[in-house]
DNA sequence: GTATCTTTCAAACGTTCGTTTAACTTCATG
DNA sequence: CATGAAGTTAAACGAACGTTTGAAAGATAC
């Protein structure tokens, strides 16, 4: 284990402010969250932030990267065991939609990753405007985005790869959207709040699923017409 | 026509600042684009902000209902056309969907309705923490979000409403993400320069609407397995 | 116990923020 | 021309921002 997932309540100053750092953002995003919102949910001074983590720019990447590092190591796991597995045979499309966004649903129901607070800040923090996140995410998801998009290029032979990478967006701009769960819309106005958040995490990870797939596979828009 | 919708280059000053707030915002965000920015740029004094709209939340908000209030009233334009003419028969998904997203989609290859930039300052906006723009989009989309499920659930009635209701959710969070454009993960990485924006929008367009039906029309998760 | 390094702390740094004020200009109307 | 509303302006307001500082406190090794 590199370094510490949970926040078992009596851990390092460090800890505490990744871990209220992690409920701000999330909730009011980069720009609106200040570090003395942070350093004082977080229970330590003011300084700290700086000495710990540079900036506040460092203090967000570190949120991130302590929960994207494992989630992305965990992708390629899955998806590497697969491959060995399956001896150069492609994959089954809905195999490796369930490692890349399935992963990260499950990730979510599991509090010792952050649970649902580091899933809504993730979905959020894709439409970031800042351009130091977009540069540590497009780092962050370098590799792994790479692997997943050539086995489905392998999954999927009939379909031309621009197209592949474009359902690939496609699917990732719904999964980001479900999981912030904003719903600035308020589409969404029926949660049983008798059911806990594994039985509602593992509810929209099968209707994601489906949705997801059914667009993977739509067939393809026709090149000339209208 | 209520409000004028174009910018020609000798409006007055309140349409300077609009346009000027239009483009900031969607670049920087709501919280990183500050009053000043926004003067600078429109050539008007510090103070034409909060004379003109009373505070940056409310030009924020003029800023979205100037493009959101046409946009909104045609989606209802086309679908009560269209209702009138089936007389009381359903009608065909694909119709529905390219209503409500196409018509988005369409109006951003339109450079007089604010073009390409509203429509990724919009699909940024879904997912700004302040609560102030959540309120707001709930209130401008409750009418049209209404009467589109239950178009949607009268073509399809195999497929229960609950199902729709977060089917159209996944449906607008792929649009969001696609026309932010933001790409924060490169995965487009092909853009064709050559190419104009109207090419460029009728393209995205006809792979959008394939991968949303498919997953409109996807099967249904399985309720009770694993 | 002394020396050395790490951590914590209150206080302040300079800057920028959204907003307000009051004087000034513009300009159509009587 | 006189009047008053509408628009514009420079200047300033208090508050909050991210960050830095230097000293105090704590921990570790000899």
């Amino acid at each position: 284990m590199g370094q510490p997932l949970s926040s078992s309540g009596n851990d390092g100053p460090d800890i505490r402010i990744l871990d209220a750092a992690e409920r701000l953002f999330m909730e009011h995003g980069y720009e609106a969250t200040s570090t003395r919102m942070v350093t004082r949910d977080a229970a330590v001074n003011l300084a700290a932030v700086n000495y710990y983590f540079g900036s506040k720019e460092g203090l967000m990447q570190a949120v991130l990267r302590r929960r994207l590092d494992w989630l992305n190591r965990e992708r390629l796991h899955l998806l590497d065991a697969a491959e060995t597995e399956a001896r150069g045979a492609p994959l089954k499309p809905s195999l490796i939609v369930d490692y890349f966004f399935g992963t990260l649903l499950r990730m979510g129901a599991r509090p010792e990753t952050g649970g649902q607070t580091f899933q809504r800040l993730l979905g959020r923090t894709h439409t970031e405007p800042a351009a130091f996140i977009s540069t540590f995410l497009a780092s962050e998801y370098a590799d792994v985005v790479n692997r997943y998009k050539s086995a489905l290029c392998r999954a999927l032979p009939d379909v031309p790869r621009e197209e592949i990478v474009w359902r690939f967006h496609f699917m990732l701009g719904a999964t980001a959207y479900a999981i912030t769960g904003t719903d600035s819309l308020q589409l969404i106005t029926d949660w049983k709040m008798e059911e806990d958040v594994q039985v509602q995490a593992q509810k929209l990870l099968a209707r994601l699923m489906s949705f997801l797939l059914g667009g993977l596979r739509a067939p393809l828009p026709q090149s000339r017409s209208a």
